[in-house]
DNA sequence: CGCTTAAATTGACCATGGTCATTTTATTGA
DNA sequence: TCAATAAAATGACCATGGTCAATTTAAGCG
């Protein structure tokens, strides 16, 4: 039996998904057409869905491998030792996720594993989420009467609900800090009562 | 200037929301097709957009008013004086609001006001939650040191949280009112610390 | 080399949501 | 009762994501 030939398959790969990113620099994740993909990558449509699912399954690789980025960089920063520090250490991936309303519900869509087989690329970076955090949470200044995972899927919670107002009518970008801060003080450091 | 002929308006447009029931009724949420409704109704295509902006928003309809169903059964209801009570009270809806994947992502979609516009349905109905919370903790044996307000909404962003991990691949549905549990035991009454 | 075969690619085609110029219906005023 | 006219309904048409049988390409092998 003939065994594969990868290499083209790589390249083609390759140009979609850099055509892709062409694409998104001029007309954002939401004007992204799979038409405009392929006529850049000089493939036909067939081939786009040879190597993707779906339109979605290109977009999570893309999303994905952006907030990838954002961890990379999370995680050569120290363990906040405030709220204050915590939530500026989350400020640049929650605006990235949070730069078109579409992308922010893709990333909804597939934070959890969008299909039970394959773990995707964005719900693996929800994953790391929790593991950053929960190293942080582990020796920094916050109440220690639960579980450092619990304690983490809390802040995950209250972020995405952060971000979720962003988009509401009566809220706007400039309050997603403000209330990320009222949120995690009310969680990691509540007062007796 | 001739007035508006309201009675057709409203005949067509309760033949098409009953013809989509009866749709959803046979084959889900997910499985409606716009073509099969305006077959059931017996209007053509172009009637249907000229009295539903688009698909979605017929869907925010249906799925926004089996929700305030729900909340008018809540409001019923004593203010839960236990996390177990008021997990309990929440359970029937929140078991609607997942029933389907298609039907939990309409809801995160429009849980924000998604015109700025007009706040949609589903929209009021987030807020109808945080309202009837907030009368509940105001004077339940929770914590007292935030006000009821950020409390209700992290009850919100915590159910949410619950609801979104059933889709995960690694969790099940039976999961639900154990995860809710759980978060609301720590935010509601966290132990000192 | 040329043959065989599996992988990769193609593009015509389909499904479905959504648009809009045209036609039908009903209301209003004389 | 009959124009005038605004509201409602129509359906051909479009946009775009997605499918699949047929074709092309490239290994592997004697």
């Amino acid at each position: 039996m003939a065994r594969a030939a990868q290499k083209r398959t790589l390249e083609t790969r390759a140009r979609l998904v850099a055509a892709a990113n062409a694409v998104i620099d001029e007309v954002g994740y939401q004007g992204l057409r799979v038409e405009h993909v392929v006529l850049r990558a000089g493939v036909a449509k067939g081939t786009f869905f040879a190597h993707f699912r779906d339109k979605d399954a290109l977009m999570e690789l893309l999303i994905g491998s952006r907030i990838n980025t954002f961890l990379d960089q999370i995680e050569t920063l120290p363990a906040p030792q405030s709220v204050d520090d915590m939530t500026d250490a989350l400020m640049p991936m929650m605006q990235f996720m949070t730069c078109e309303r579409y992308v922010f519900d893709v990333i909804m869509r597939y934070s959890g594993a969008a299909a039970c087989e394959d773990i995707g690329t964005i719900a693996t970076t929800f994953g790391r989420q929790i593991d950053v955090m929960i190293s942080w949470l582990a020796d920094g200044p916050f109440r220690k009467d639960i579980s450092a995972e619990l304690l983490a899927e809390g802040v995950q919670a209250f972020s995405v609900q952060a971000m979720a107002l962003i988009f509401c009518a009566l809220h706007n970008e400039t309050d997603l800090r403000a209330r990320m801060t009222l949120y995690l003080n009310a969680w990691l450091t509540p007062a007796s009562w």
